[in-house]
DNA sequence: AATTTTCTTGACCGATAAGTCAAGAAAGCG
DNA sequence: CGCTTTCTTGACTTATCGGTCAAGAAAATT
């Protein structure tokens, strides 16, 4: 019933383009329509309000953040195997946006993390459930990891995950801080050092 | 020759109260001047735009920063134990700055970082200057405590350094979006077993 | 005391911010 | 077809944004 439109969707793309880069506060409503090629009396349309957008987009981000990450970080390969295929994705993840835009981006759930979540607990609450779901995968795989042998020590697999989570953000700022993807190409090894794993071992295993 | 004015250090005082919690772009010239009790014109007398009052703040914290790390990281007390006297020390921090204010501010430049390292080249640049700083002082002690024995292995102290910073940051991102320091409490322990001490005995050492 | 320099004041600027609204156009449904 | 619901349009509001300016007050210098 009624008339279609796309104008949502197209909405929501430009708010991960433009939000992603440059920050939730620094894109203006009328740019975020512009971009979209969408006029401002249908954006309130659709969205009671820029933060009503942001929760939107918050939302679609963690349904794909998770969905890729599932698709790596369960299945029938060694637990350790996952886990590097994960470390080296968020390489080729940034890398790849890097060399497309230009620019190194960052975690777009950290970028919006420092800078709303002290001033948004809605908004904090949400991100903070994205990050805590992708540390749940990696405490799973980190579990499975020590039942099976591969992973000795006494660390739990909830620190260790708070850990290999940790890791990956700082690295990423540090890599946004130099404007270079690069930093992150040593970070499935760094980790795994950090786990106290040989990392050529781990790999074979 | 002409008046005197504490002006401009009371504008700076100001900055950081409310860009350290609120960020660069969510604090208005006009907010900064009711909280310092200086009218605009004053402010423009001081610095000639909003920008150049955040790199003054950027200065005054790489100042403080560096201050503070140096008299804990360098000395005559094995390296080991200064790093852990450090990582205690971020947590005491975020722990003392979270009980004043009722929030988990997180780091100071990991906040304007991750805000504003795409759009002002600048400010990205000196803010990495702040981390490398940083960095460095680790490298020293890591690089020490290779030397003197207490650091066995083969990764290299600046590796080294970059994995500890990066941790840092990492938790402290996970402590602001959970609005509550005390994942920062085991930091000293996390990072050692990273760095594949076993805690108990470094800090012996 | 007179001069000169520095700082303060408050009114003001154009631009843009988020958000509103009433009227019209397009499509789905009976 | 004709009705109804959904979407679109563009003009509008109010507030705030970063920044300017000219004139005056205060203090240091001569």
């Amino acid at each position: 019933m009624g008339r279609t439109s796309d104008a949502k969707e197209r909405l929501l793309q430009s708010a991960t383009d433009l939000m992603l880069d440059q920050g939730f506060g620094a894109v203006g409503v009328s740019e975020l329509c512009n971009h979209a090629g969408v006029k401002k009396g249908s954006f309130y349309h659709f969205f009671e309000s820029k933060q009503a957008l942001a929760l939107e987009m918050v939302e679609s981000l963690r349904r794909e953040h998770n969905e890729r990450n599932e698709s790596v970080l369960i299945g029938p390969e060694p637990p350790l195997e996952r886990l590097g295929v994960f470390l080296d994705g968020v390489y080729a993840y940034h890398s790849e946006s890097c060399a497309a835009t230009g620019k190194m981006l960052g975690c777009p759930i950290g970028n919006l993390a420092l800078e709303m979540s002290t001033r948004d607990q809605v908004m904090r609450l949400r991100l903070l459930q994205v990050l805590e779901g992708q540390m749940s995968l990696i405490e799973e795989v980190l579990r499975e990891a020590r039942k099976s042998g591969d992973w000795p020590g006494e660390m739990r697999p909830r620190d260790g995950a708070e850990m290999v989570m940790s890791l990956i953000e700082g690295k990423v700022m540090l890599a946004k801080l130099r404007d270079d993807a690069e930093p992150l190409k040593d970070l499935r090894q760094l980790t795994f050092l950090s786990l106290g794993l040989d990392p050529a071992e781990a790999t074979a295993a």
